[in-house]
DNA sequence: CCAGTTCTCTGACTAAAGTCAGCTACATGC
DNA sequence: GCATGTAGCTGACTTTAGTCAGAGAACTGG
């Protein structure tokens, strides 16, 4: 399908789609509090936090989101407290009386999801929320952003770590202690690490090595499991593939074990080649390498 | 999947896209008039006509549109004239540069889907174009309201119009010019004439008429060609049951052609039995029936 | 042609939403 | 312990969005 159409679906979903379940946010209204406070009241309690965070998140001004909290404490819905660890920052969360209030916000918007599927066919919900569903992985999978970073930052270091104890399930793994010298082959000039983060968190990621004679190896390619399926492992590759290419190299080779089958099944639809061993992995079983053009 | 669980698929969704795509309405922001401006332009542009019209199908106060439609007129933006027919109306069309202006609005929101999909693979757009695709269309079928009307009020006419229009493209068919004896068997008490409604446009539509012995007649049951695969049909064929047994009939019967064989395989889905032939209806090939509970 | 109705516009409001500069308390690096 | 910076708060403001009660012109049925 052309890109112009495929854009034109997704603005006729947009009106159709805003039109008849408007904002989900205008749910809000009607509880005796403007909707502004009540976003804010929502926000606090999808994730308590610091002031400074909650702005971050909303986008709002420090005034604004000041006055709009002295209301909610005011009214009882919300306390704040000193951050013992630097008593600047106060510490936003949910009064008992706030969390009543919350629960209202959810079921009130439960309520509307619910009229939307209440007028069909169970056989028309079931499709519903199945498109929605893979629609939503999608959504959320374009809207991942891929950085390099170093690879010892605390982001790479815990997607390894959960790297490595997926690993572990498949078969007998042992990483070893994080060293510096391997995090370093990881690193520029002829090494990267990227990070797949979704906002803020880290959903996959991925390292490139240097072999020498134009050749990168991928390592330590991992996929969060709630994001597979939605095509996040292709772009990271391709996107891998494109540094190594960026980084002076034509060639990109990578091991794995005969039993990621899902892995492997993708490196053939990407291009790959099965090759011979070229590494002494004991864990790897399965070698593949793509020239890069 | 229980209905909890495609509660909860839409509310994800509705979040993820939200919060990614924001109300498309963003795209209205930045243009150096307010959003409820720009919203009004956009709303002009996509369907000129009296000042009522617009008021109607926005929901805002007359006052209020009054004096945006001043803002728009005095940047020159849209032209006011009375309406020739009744020139208390006001007849709202864009001028040329208000068009220029919309053009603007319509590229913003086009470029802004864009970027949703830009990020993904060309499988991966195919994709989500495919579940947005679907789930516009059951959504829009789920606002789509049902109505009892009068067999001869314009909607039915219309819809009347294209379903004979569409039967005799299958086989040869004259509908006969629209009887007032035959329009009365469709009315309370014991018939019914029911019409699709989607934001005040006929999408499908259906008859009842009494045969006596406790049996409902189906006829002239007929889908908008552009909702076809949405279900509307099952729907349609469910209210149409509970609207005979609501008028005291036990049996629901319904004759059809072979040659459409979409429907055939509905009522067979709906639990209808095949029949023998009950009346002399030369079009008639198949004939069904089921009975209530 | 008159009474009542309809359509749009105007004036006079209000509440909500957001902006900005400056203030105070606290933290940190030298 | 002092300069510098940061986190949140406050006062003073603007813009946007929306409401409501009429006024005036135009239409309609009798």
């Amino acid at each position: 399908m052309p890109i112009d159409s495929q854009t034109a679906v997704v603005r006729r979903f947009n009106r159709s789609y805003t039109q008849r379940i408007g904002a989900l946010e205008d749910s809000f209204l009607g509880m005796g509090a403007p909707l502004g406070t009540m976003r804010l009241l929502f926000e606090i309690g999808s994730h308590a936090g610091t002031v400074a965070e909650l702005r971050a998140r909303t986008g709002l001004d420090s005034g604004y989101v000041s006055r709009q909290l002295k209301r909610l404490t005011d009214d009882g819905l919300v306390s704040l407290t000193a951050d013992p660890a630097d008593r600047r920052r106060r510490l936003v969360e949910l009064t008992p009386l706030g969390t009543a209030r919350w629960n209202e916000l959810e079921s009130r918007s439960a309520e509307r999801a619910r009229r939307l599927l209440e007028p069909l066919t169970e056989r028309q919900r079931d499709r519903l929320a199945r498109a929605l569903a893979e629609a939503d992985l999608l959504v959320r999978s374009a809207a991942v952003v891929f950085e390099t970073v170093d690879p010892l930052s605390s982001g790479a270091r815990a997607a390894v770590e959960r790297y490595t104890a997926e690993l572990a399930t498949f078969f007998p793994f042992d990483p070893g202690e994080p060293s510096d010298d391997d995090a370093a082959r990881f690193r520029p000039p002829s090494g990267r690490f990227v990070l797949a983060v979704d906002d803020g968190a880290p959903v996959a990621c991925g390292g490139l090595r240097d072999l020498g004679d134009g050749v990168a190896e991928i390592k330590r390619m991992w996929v969060h499991p709630g994001w597979r399926g939605a095509g996040l492992a292709s772009r990271l590759l391709r996107h891998l593939e494109k540094t190594a290419s960026d980084t002076g190299h034509t060639t990109v080779r990578l091991d794995t074990n005969e039993n990621l089958t899902a892995a492997i099944a993708m490196y053939g639809r990407a291009g790959y080649d099965r090759i011979d061993r070229y590494n002494d992995n004991p864990d790897a079983t399965h070698f593949f390498e793509k020239h890069l053009t």
